[in-house]
DNA sequence: CAGCATGCATAAGGTCAGCTTATGCCGGAG
DNA sequence: CTCCGGCATAAGCTGACCTTATGCATGCTG
């Protein structure tokens, strides 16, 4: 397609801006450059573009016919540009993206989102469940949250909690059945979900043999957050992801008798690429989430 | 007034062209720049801004929406820009100003200038006759005819004929006279202007003693060139710049019997700023005037 | 009317933005 | 499976551009 022949544009900007104080002083101070660095740029311009642009009369210049021409047009594409971008800068700041785990987003952060909303009103959320790690370079995305073990080049990482599980079950339970001294107590116990391939690592992990997922009565209902609910109602153990939980245990609807264990050490992560930890809305979402997480681990401290 | 705040300029052209094209190669290709160097632009940009403007898809790069929002304001911005500039530069080249002092456009440019607007139909003349010399700071001439001794600073400077005067007549009283062998013989005939101060300087130059402007008829006509016309018509013996008339000598019209002398070792100059020898306009004026000159010569020459 | 203040031009010099070169990586096409 | 096309990144260089310092012209001012 064309090919423009634009003369250098720094050297038209400093044009309009001297056009339109028709001072080269005060153009450089609204540049935040020195006068002679405009004088110079004027110049420039002018042997370039082969007409003389400014008349130097005794203690100011005088845009000479062809600088007359051209200044309305320089003014107007620059105007244009600085609102394109304007509009650009705040369009973009406006519409957050977030690419989340569905486990988190269903466990943690959708019951969360409303306050961040309430927070930014002027921050338009979208939240995008995937299973999918996704790739900042080539997703529209602006921050997500994953799991992993928190080695992610470029990207600024914060870690929220470990990818962990422990046995819950609502203390109104607990009481009615009693302290719980040893691990090996919960096989007494309702499990919910028994066939969960997490009752069988953490019955192996405490140091227990016997546990047979089939020797219970199948209660599983495929989704965490449904056996959490049951859980709270007093309906048996759930083995549930404690970091998920945290609020519920310090109300008082959950108990963890018992430690977590991590299968492989891996812990949620927020992330977003490093270079823009300072644009505001990317800001705005950590600085919330963390302060959610704050409040989650205060809440544990105070029980 | 306002403080623009941009994004750099340089930033801005290469994500407009990357845009139009979808590709950085081509962008570069268009820019006469490597691929590197707009991935470097572009990435500049995109931190800037604090949002990404393409998603890297393989093979291809894609806009993202904030891009696809920015692309046509910046295109039609450089647009804009670059139709003025290349308005300016047309116009700016379409009318050259001559600053020349009122004897020379009188009695050597006046008649030419037809010729050169003949070759030049683009360009349209402007000349400006002022006895004051022109200062190319702070008057809007594109060229200037002086007088001087060619020293000036940041101009190019084209000697065109000295600043001399020499009795001349009509061939055709000269053959009525008979020869004329020394300049003594002039004191018999009728001088044009025998006031005229270049008279007296010329007879002194040529150590005659003897003359006295009162003992010849009053013929002076106030101006060089009705006294050439009143030669030409053999009336008598002009002083006149023998640079004006070298081409009246050549088609006999005039006769030059004796040498010139300059008062002050002046000379006429064409001169422009240095900085501006390759606008077009400006070289015009000069080859065709060089050219006008070496025809003079020529003419006088092959005499 | 001298002296001062203002505004632009110019010279010299330093520095960093921005370019190039070289290389790696990724994914799709043959 | 290998090659190729396209973008990213690192390292290094250079010249565009800015600053500092100074000069010059002129209008203002007491």
């Amino acid at each position: 397609m064309r090919h423009r022949d634009l003369p250098p544009l720094a050297a038209i900007r400093v044009f309009e801006a001297a056009a339109r104080h028709a001072s080269f002083t005060r153009a450089a101070e609204e540049l935040g450059m020195t006068q002679a660095a405009v004088s110079y740029q004027i110049k420039l311009l002018e042997e370039r573009l082969g007409a003389p642009l400014f008349l130097r009369r005794p203690r100011t210049v005088e845009l000479t016919p062809t600088g007359r021409q051209l200044a309305p047009a320089t003014s107007e594409a620059l105007d244009l540009l600085a609102s394109a971008f304007a509009a650009a800068r705040k369009d973009a700041g406006s519409v957050l993206t977030v690419s989340v785990l569905p486990t988190f987003a269903a466990h943690w952060l959708a019951p969360r989102m409303g306050r961040f909303q309430m927070k930014h009103p002027e921050i338009a959320v979208r939240i995008t469940a995937t299973r999918a790690v996704v790739d900042f370079r080539r997703e529209d995305a602006d921050v997500a949250i994953r799991s992993g073990l928190g080695e992610w080049e470029g990207l600024t990482v914060h870690p929220l909690f470990p990818v962990a599980f422990a046995p819950m079950l609502s203390p109104k339970l607990l009481e009615r059945h009693g302290p719980l001294t040893s691990p090996a107590d919960l096989l007494d116990m309702l499990l919910i979900d028994p066939g969960d391939r997490w009752w069988c690592l953490w019955f192996a992990a405490m140091g227990i043999e016997g546990f047979e997922p089939a020797g219970h009565p199948d209660a599983r209902m495929g989704d965490q957050h449904l056996e959490a609910r049951a859980a709270m109602g007093g309906h048996g153990v759930a083995i549930l992801t404690p970091g998920f939980y945290r609020q519920e245990v310090e109300i008082g609807l959950l108990a963890q008798p018992f430690p977590a264990i991590s299968e492989t050490g891996q812990n949620y992560f927020l992330v977003y690429p490093a270079a823009r930890r300072n644009v505001p809305k990317v800001r705005a979402f950590r600085d919330w989430l963390l302060d959610e997480l704050e409040a989650d681990e205060q809440t544990r401290d105070k029980a």
